[in-house]
RNA sequence: GGCUCGGUAGCUCAGCGGUAGAGCGGGGGACUCAUAAGCCCUAGGUCGUAGGUUCAAAUCCUACCCGAGUCACCA
């Protein structure tokens, strides 16, 4: 396998005052396993974070009491604590009211209105107060709020603010999307802004003056928090200083985001980097919802069944990352339940990749002392030959369903080898080297699990790796960890607590 | 309403012109190293509905039904 080039995902940034759920940890531990793969390979860098500005933190600052700062501050340590809770490991956390963040954004747009893609312009229209939302004229029901909980009066709104000429990247954005298929992912989502990019573009308000929750302009007036909130993706690389030469090795990057800011991501986002003369972002990729069993009525036992909190103290955090990667393809909407999440946990994890495992120590332990055999070739290690680069194409396509379904055939094909070899039979028979050549295929066949699986699983993952009596951990690069052999003879392994142990359904 | 994606075995999905597949659950069997786990066998679903094209359609076309998304400054 061939070390790659730098590799840079991140997440959207979430909105502060919002509450972490089941889809802010999904998007996070997809990226986190993406990144683990990627640093098996080579360098890779991982990014999230938090996006503070904008009237709705402003407001429930004060309806809080307290200051905008203040207020973002109190809040930030829950989000800090999101990734670490799903055992995600980022390498930075950018809050876009940290400096650094507001420079590059002022940078921006200097650099831009340099190149004379911003103006002074009027930003009008009709505007409801309680709702914070400016309608389409088309939209308004009756001359008032078309939301249907709010129905209050508009009015009609005139600021001046500085505009972006988004319009002038509209046709080399269609081209983009045209020679690049790839850029945006899935092909749903191509298609909706596709459909965008056809209808035409219009020039884009970046500024706003009637409140200033945000980042001040040097003529007075705030940067929009929509603008300010995509250019974290390289504020937190140092860009434009580039003291540190993050940016110069680690953009473009991929960008995972949910489904319904793909326009940000996919046409805003890359026509601020033009303007600006940076490359675009490498690939963007949109995932889908996750719902509660049904879909639709999310009762409290639903709700709580949605808290991924809960769900982590329940099923623990390696469990819960494995379920949400495997029980769906990435990219398509999907439903999560208890129930659901039990099966996954007890079938592909207890009694398949747990219980192999165990039975495997065990029987190394009864009838060789617990020592690895010497190395010997078989059909595991034919097998295995081509998994590393299966996987690592399977994950770099955001195919981590289709990855994990590749690992498993691993292990279906060791706990085969054991019922068809039956070392018990061959130990009452005396057969010494074949027992030896089937007890060290499971071993080093699941020390390459171990591997394989440290970027979906890393906590249980180093659990094998430890019950192994390997040293370290197993997250170490594939090209010279995955060589058939490398568990060496004489290893001392030492069996440990089951796995994943049963977790049997609540008494009815 | 326009556009997009989807509607395949109980569940989650693959197949995308050549006489229906996988995993899980369910049923049966032979074992015992193991978390009563694993292994072997099995499920006969008019592939949303109605037409059409074709020697041949789940797979192409048309209409319709159902579900989801999106239609621009709402993170």
């Amino acid at each position: 396998m061939s070390p790659s080039r730098p590799f840079y995902v991140t997440t959207p940034i979430f909105y502060i005052s919002g509450t972490p759920h089941i889809g802010h940890a999904y998007t996070t531990i997809a990226a986190d396993v993406l990144v683990r793969t990627a640093r098996a390979h080579g360098p890779a860098r991982a990014l999230t974070g938090t996006d503070e500005h904008g009237q709705k933190v402003a407001n429930a600052a004060a309806a809080a009491g307290m200051t905008p700062q203040e207020y973002v501050d109190s809040l930030a340590p829950r989000w800090r604590e999101l990734a670490p809770v799903f055992d995600a490991r980022f390498d930075d956390f950018i809050r876009t009211t940290e400096p650094r963040h507001v420079t590059t954004c002022l940078a921006l747009f200097d650099r831009m209105r340099a190149k004379g893609d911003v103006y002074e312009g009027v930003y009008e229209g009709w505007y409801c107060t309680h709702d914070e939302t400016f309608w389409p004229e088309a939209k308004l029901i009756d001359g008032r709020c078309p939301n249907a909980e709010c129905r209050r009066p508009v009015q009609w709104l005139s600021e001046k603010n500085w505009f972006f000429r988004l319009s002038k990247y509209n046709a080399p954005l269609l081209a983009h999307f045209r020679a690049n298929p790839d850029f945006l992912r899935p092909q749903s989502r191509y298609n909706e802004m596709m459909a965008l990019l056809e209808e035409g573009l219009e020039d884009f308000s970046i500024s706003r003056s009637s409140f200033d929750w945000g980042i001040p302009l040097p003529g007075g007036g705030v940067l929009y928090v929509w603008y300010d909130a995509l250019i974290n993706y390289i504020s937190a690389l140092g860009w434009p200083d580039d003291a540190d030469g993050l940016f110069a090795e680690f953009w473009p990057g991929m960008h995972l985001i949910g489904k319904e800011i793909a326009r940000f991501h996919t046409i805003i986002w890359p026509a601020m980097l033009w303007s600006a003369d940076l490359p675009l972002p490498a690939r963007v990729f949109a995932h889908g919802w996750i719902t509660g069993d049904g879909g639709l009525k999310i009762g409290k036992s639903l709700g709580n069944a949605m808290d991924p909190y809960l769900l982590v103290e329940e099923f623990g955090a390696d469990a819960l990352r494995y379920f949400l990667l495997r029980e769906a393809p990435f990219g398509s909407d999907f439903s999560i339940s208890v129930d659901k999440l039990r099966q996954r946990h007890n079938s592909d994890l207890g009694n398949d990749l747990g219980n192999l495992l165990r039975r495997s120590l065990a029987m190394l332990a009864k009838y060789r002392d617990g020592l690895v055999p010497e190395p010997s070739d078989g059909r595991v290690s034919e097998f295995v030959a081509d998994l590393p680069v299966l996987v690592r194409d399977h994950v770099s396509a955001l195919r981590f369903r289709e990855a994990l379904d590749e690992i498993w055939n691993l292990v279906a094909l060791l706990n085969r080898a054991i019922d068809e070899q039956k070392p018990w039979e061959l130990h009452k028979a005396g057969r010494g080297v074949e027992l030896d050549a089937l007890l060290y295929d499971l071993c080093e066949g699941m020390r390459w699990l171990s591997v394989l699986l440290f970027p979906f699983m890393p906590t249980k993952s180093t659990a094998i790796w430890e019950q192994l009596g390997l040293e370290g951990t197993p997250e170490r690069a594939w090209a010279d960890a995955l060589v058939w052999g490398g568990l060496a003879a004489g290893t001392q392994t030492n069996p440990g607590a089951p796995l994943f142990p049963r977790i049997e359904p609540p008494a009815a």
